[in-house]
DNA sequence: AAATGACCAAATTCGTCATTTGGTTCAGTC
DNA sequence: GACTGAACCAAATGACGAATTTGGTCATTT
């Protein structure tokens, strides 16, 4: 059973902490694992003992970023079914997305937080499992079988649209780029709005929602599975 | 009165011509005005009499795209006043950001091909101006007052949904992200039909079509001048 | 008037090497 | 068995001077 490191020792609960602090405060280039072990109150070497790299560490950052996502949109799932309408799932990970440093980072590719890593095999991996373009993947086939998408569209071409959509969003919520000169205050409710306009309005019989609910909850826990895998301690 | 250097000398338009090409090449970095001489058949010396500075000729290098560009949509307008639909002008813009490898490189922010050159502040301020988002500023407006797109969302909400499906579009389009994994045979069709969810149906009175491309010509003419006055010989 | 190319100062590159850094290990302590 | 920290060593750094390159100028030529 996978496990994760900071769940049976303190140490790697407060090394875990410890990195975060310092990558967030000043990036991951120039970080010594020296500091994180300074910082968190253990010698280098123990740091050693839960990971088996310095890169499993700082990778094991953001995978832990997605697994708290992951965590979050379940329990609201859970709570009220209504969140995995289309036009109320989409603001939320957009808003997920702001909310992670990491995968913030990830996502707009910022070079002097993450440093190399950005385009390392591994985290690349983990985008491409995770990200915007997989979701949707999985999502809108749900979505148009449970009459919350308009299906005289064809697919492809709907989830291409989709999908430009919500990497628009994420663009100019996420990045600083000067191009986004067009900034609104309730991004949610103009992304919301948007997302109706695309699939057509949500017409769901009854159940309908509900079984959406959970086909999400059910996908969401094969992810949170894979993902935990690929960042617990292999024993 | 302004004029392209090309336009009063043929070793002008030959030194353009090698620049062009060279920087497609290898990019920006590295190239030497005595290579972009030789390819042209000039002496160092002879650039310096069209552009002040190196970086001059390059800079003048993606505002000449930019010009083209500018070119072809009026050309396009004029033949054609329906091209000023939003359903139709969306995807010619997509495709003109796709065919001019300048204004592609300079919205993917592409160092390798353009260097330093892409965060250069000469280099922001034409994207600042002629960018999709201050496009959107002024099109949105007309479009609205003509009947071309709906007029029950807040103007601010709308550009901004707008705005974020075009940059969408415009990203999974011209960059080769390894995010962007849905992808189609017809992107166009797809962006139109986008837009057209977005903004609702183009209902058109009489005349809102040609006003629509008198305004947008007028515009494209503002613009195309002071495009010209950055780039054209200092006298 | 248009074009050239030798010329120069400033910047960049190169090669070399002593020094430091920093990830990882492991023998030993608590 | 959790934890330490001294020790190891491959890789990075930086100093530094020499050699080369290169953006820009200008007297001269065509």
């Amino acid at each position: 059973m996978a496990v994760l490191a900071e769940q049976e020792s303190g140490s790697a609960a407060r090394i875990l902490g410890a990195a975060r602090e310092l990558v967030l405060k000043r990036g991951v280039k120039g970080l010594t694992v020296a500091e994180i072990a300074d910082r968190a109150h253990v010698a280098k070497g123990t740091i050693y003992l839960h990971w088996s790299t310095r890169e499993d560490l700082l990778v094991g950052l953001f995978g832990r970023d997605f697994l708290a996502e992951h965590d979050e949109l379940a329990e609201l799932l859970t709570a009220d079914p209504d969140v995995a309408r289309p036009s109320r799932l989409l603001p939320l990970l957009v808003q997920a997305t702001i909310d992670h440093p990491f995968i913030r980072a990830l996502q707009s590719e910022d070079d002097d937080l993450l440093g190399v890593l950005t385009q390392h095999p591994r985290s690349a991996k983990l985008l491409e499992n995770l990200g915007p373009a997989a979701l949707l993947r999985v999502a809108l086939p749900v979505w148009r079988r449970h009459h919350l998408a308009r299906t005289d569209w064809s697919f492809d071409d709907q989830a291409y649209a989709l999908q430009a959509l919500l990497l628009g969003f994420l663009n100019t919520a996420v990045e600083r780029r000067a191009l986004a000169i067009i900034s609104v205050d309730e991004p949610a409710q103009v992304i919301s709005a948007a997302v109706t306009a695309l699939l057509g309005p949500e017409q769901p019989g009854p159940g309908d929602i509900q079984a959406t609910a959970d086909a999400a909850l059910a996908e969401l826990a094969v992810r949170r599975a894979a993902l935990l895998e690929s960042i617990a301690k292999s024993d």
